[in-house]
DNA sequence: ATGTAC
């Protein structure tokens, strides 16, 4: 794959038959990825193809290899002109993304408490694989509601105060959910796991600011140096898995019948106005829903639980997914048009001004949540005016080693005790889990940041450190 | 990511 740089964090692919559109990867030289190893980029180009594709298929710095798309990539398609929806360029984990709390509370205050804690955290936070959740509906009516009201339903029923909905994207729920476009095997996958944590990269974490970078973007989010926080990250479990799943089958069935033809069976679409990607779309924002009252009930149990070892009080700072698609409105060669913007590990980054941002956001931009590997930090940034690639940003650290790679090369080592050697609290997590997981896996993340800001796709706020973890 | 394969 040749790549050409455009400027220091800039590198294009060229457009080459069949590619409708060009490649343009967000990088520093250091981050691309290893082409001996992993064919991200390919699937960069792959993306290219796609009908009534604009601009260009872009990748993040944190860009590897995925389902189809690259997990980091951000596709937009014309809707209008015969613009795609594709279910890889979501991701199995629909709407996966980020909640962040902040406490009325410091690092130094909390320490003699923190083991307190950390257990309490671990024993109201449903975990792992299957398993228990906050919620089981055994009503499907129940379980549409959650569909269809997201976070907002959560709030409703008792589980969170109407301020956390002005800090969420979409104010808690997409609309256009449309529950009667998710099978029964979906609904049954996802009635027992509302509120449930899942396993693998996701984690809920005590942490800490440890570095502000803008002291008044930083004190609008509502974050100070040394203050606690907790980040929740985590999706829609088996139920948007499911849904990923019932979709890329049906379109791989009917995509020669609308005339489309793509490199890669995995990349497999619908065009947004068919039948099929409309499906797709009510289907994919029912599964967004769901994953957000998932990070609200679990924000509610770790608010009772903080209330009651700590005495302290969790301010929702905001919650944004980071595998969706979305219907905007983009300038594109100087007019408004509607487009079906894929974001596949990658973050929205809404500017300051912008009208969907909350009246007390509006001018300093949208925080953008960016959890890091395991025990090494994470970032909170924000949007930043006329940045390419329709507002995104990238979404975490990426991973540079495989599962299986990653639990060999910690043969013989204890992941939790080199986690405990840093202060940090572990609950929950297999050993195997951890492993998986451990920062060798990942790309740097304040690498990712620095590329990221320095390809003018966002800007630094804050630095946060963790203090605990649990884990799948 | 995921009842780590229907």
């Amino acid at each position: 794959m040749e790549l050409v740089e455009e400027s220091p964090y800039r590198f294009r692919i060229d457009r080459h038959d069949p590619m409708r559109v060009p490649g343009v990867v967000f990088a520093s030289r250091s981050l691309l990825p290893d082409a001996g190893e992993d064919r991200s980029l390919e699937q960069v180009a792959n993306v290219a193809t796609l009908p009534g594709i604009v601009d260009a298929s872009y990748a993040m710095p944190d860009v590897h290899w995925g389902y189809g798309f690259p997990i980091g990539g951000v596709a937009a398609t014309d809707v209008a002109h015969g613009g795609v929806v594709s279910p890889g360029g979501v991701g199995f984990d629909i709407s996966c993304g980020v909640r962040l709390l902040a406490a009325d509370t410091d690092r130094d205050g909390l320490r003699p408490r923190l083991g307190a804690l950390m257990d309490g955290l671990g024993e109201a936070t449903p975990r792992g694989m299957g398993r228990g959740a906050v919620w089981h509906l055994s009503d499907r009516a129940e379980l549409d509601a959650v569909l269809r009201g997201g976070s907002r339903y959560a709030v409703e029923r008792g589980f969170g105060v109407q301020r956390d909905l002005e800090r969420c994207e979409d104010a808690g729920a997409v609309g256009d959910a449309d529950p009667a476009r998710v099978s029964e095997r979906a609904i049954e996958r996802g009635a027992g796991q509302v509120g449930s944590l899942g396993s693998g990269n996701h984690f809920l974490e005590v942490q800490a600011v440890d570095e502000v970078y803008d002291d008044a973007v930083a004190t609008a989010f509502g974050l100070r140096p040394g203050q606690v926080c907790v980040m929740i990250h985590c999706g829609s479990r088996g139920l948007g898995h499911q849904i990923c799943t019932d979709y890329v089958r049906k379109m791989e069935k009917v995509m020669a019948r609308h005339g489309i033809h793509v490199p890669d069976r995995q990349l497999a679409c619908a065009p947004v106005s068919s039948a099929e990607g409309r499906a797709y779309l009510g289907a994919m924002a029912a599964a967004a829903n769901y994953a957000r009252a998932n990070r609200q009930l679990l924000a509610d149990a770790a608010r009772r639980v903080f209330a009651r070892v700590t005495g302290s009080r969790l301010d929702l700072v905001y919650d944004i997914s980071h595998n969706l698609a979305k219907i905007e409105t983009h300038d594109v060669d100087g007019a408004p048009r509607a487009l079906c913007v894929h974001r596949k590990g990658a973050t929205r980054a809404l500017p300051p001004g912008h009208d969907e941002l909350p009246d007390d956001l509006r001018g300093v931009g949208q925080p953008v949540l960016i959890p890091g590997s395991m025990g090494t930090g994470s970032y909170v940034l924000t949007g930043v005016p006329g940045s390419p690639a329709f507002a995104s940003t990238c979404h975490g650290a990426g991973r540079v080693q495989s599962r299986r790679q990653a639990v060999r090369s910690e043969r013989g080592l204890d992941p939790r005790a080199q986690l405990e050697e840093q202060d940090i609290a572990v609950r929950g997590a297999s050993r195997r889990g951890l492993a998986e997981e451990m920062p060798a896996a990942y790309k740097d993340v304040s690498a990712v940041v620095a590329a990221a800001e320095g390809a003018g796709l966002c800007r630094k706020v804050a630095r946060l450190v963790p203090l605990g973890v649990v884990k799948g």
